[in-house]
DNA sequence: GTCTATAGGCAGATAGAC
DNA sequence: GTCTATCTGCCTATAGAC
């Protein structure tokens, strides 16, 4: 059995990629997972400790996932594929990024948070120019801007038409080209 | 003076892009506005009065935008910069695409509002369509969906690194090429 | 670690006077 | 149209027993 910290990082993770970080509270989880909200204020004492250890613990998993992708696939064509098929994997859930969903609620996140959240996306951008480089393209920080601006606007429209061929499409161009 | 229903509307969908619409309160709205939260349960009963009235405004303004583009303007780049140049001016606000704030808090939506949701993106596609077909694009509505895309996705990082050039770079190429 | 019990605050919403 | 007063419910958070 998963221990308790672990299974309110896991539900909190889900509940903001699909509701929003706000739109929880320690009553959702208690009751999903089984316990009172005290023993969730044991875990993580404020809702702001929370949200640290859920964008910590996203960047770490996401640093494990592109060095698997380095060392597993040969061609940056593949590993894009790879990060697509990643995150295209939230849409069966109606899931979108956790941190995109989080960089729309930044106004009332707190600036730990805020840090955590940049270097997120930072760390992202950066992977994606790398790729893009050995691709041969003559801006890679920029592509990778667009390809991130793509995949995070489009994951937000898929769920308005329920076809997740959109974010196929907002993405067309960037792993054939 | 404005009227206070005029002025609800304002400070709501000013409030929604910022902070999102499930993130300020009748409270909030009366405090600014300088009236009691009753007055503004007058002019509308419920939240979710409010924010129908806030997409379906949004969404008749657009049209009038469109319209004095397709009138004003006479190449589709020239009405592709204009329409950027209307959502980069959210940002010294640290204001976002309003709909693209209640696309992140769809879950929480009820459906007349999601409904409203959805024909505001698809009327927006379409015109973007129509400039790109304009512009010879092989298929319109798939490059529509790339600058919608590429423009919300944008529009949720740029408030990150508080440079607005992000979305200048990330929607590089769609006004050029 | 998890529980019971509880505090203090704010949320959305309504009734009825002016 | 705006006010005062009020209801009910949920929120985050804490104290202290087991």
């Amino acid at each position: 059995m998963t221990d308790t910290r672990t299974r309110i990082l896991d539900l909190a993770e889900k509940l903001t990629q699909t509701k929003g970080f706000k739109e929880f509270s320690y009553l959702d989880l208690a009751a999903d997972i089984g316990v009172k909200s005290s023993s969730i204020h044991y875990h993580f004492k404020a809702k702001a400790d929370l949200a640290l250890a859920l964008v910590k613990r996203h960047r770490y998993r996401l640093d494990e996932v592109y060095a698997r992708f380095d060392r597993d696939l040969v061609t940056p064509q593949e590993r894009l594929r790879a990060v697509l098929a990643h995150f295209k994997e939230y849409i069966v859930d109606d899931r979108i990024c956790m941190c995109g969903m989080m960089a729309a609620e930044f106004e009332s996140i707190n600036p730990g948070v805020r840090r955590e959240l940049v270097h997120y996306f930072r760390d992202f951008q950066d992977w994606l120019a790398k790729q893009f480089s050995q691709l041969g393209h003559a801006n890679p920080p920029t592509v990778g801007l667009q390809f991130l601006s793509a995949l995070e606007g489009s994951l937000l429209l898929v769920r308005l038409e329920g076809d997740a061929s959109v974010v196929d499409h907002a993405l067309d161009g960037f792993v054939t080209r």
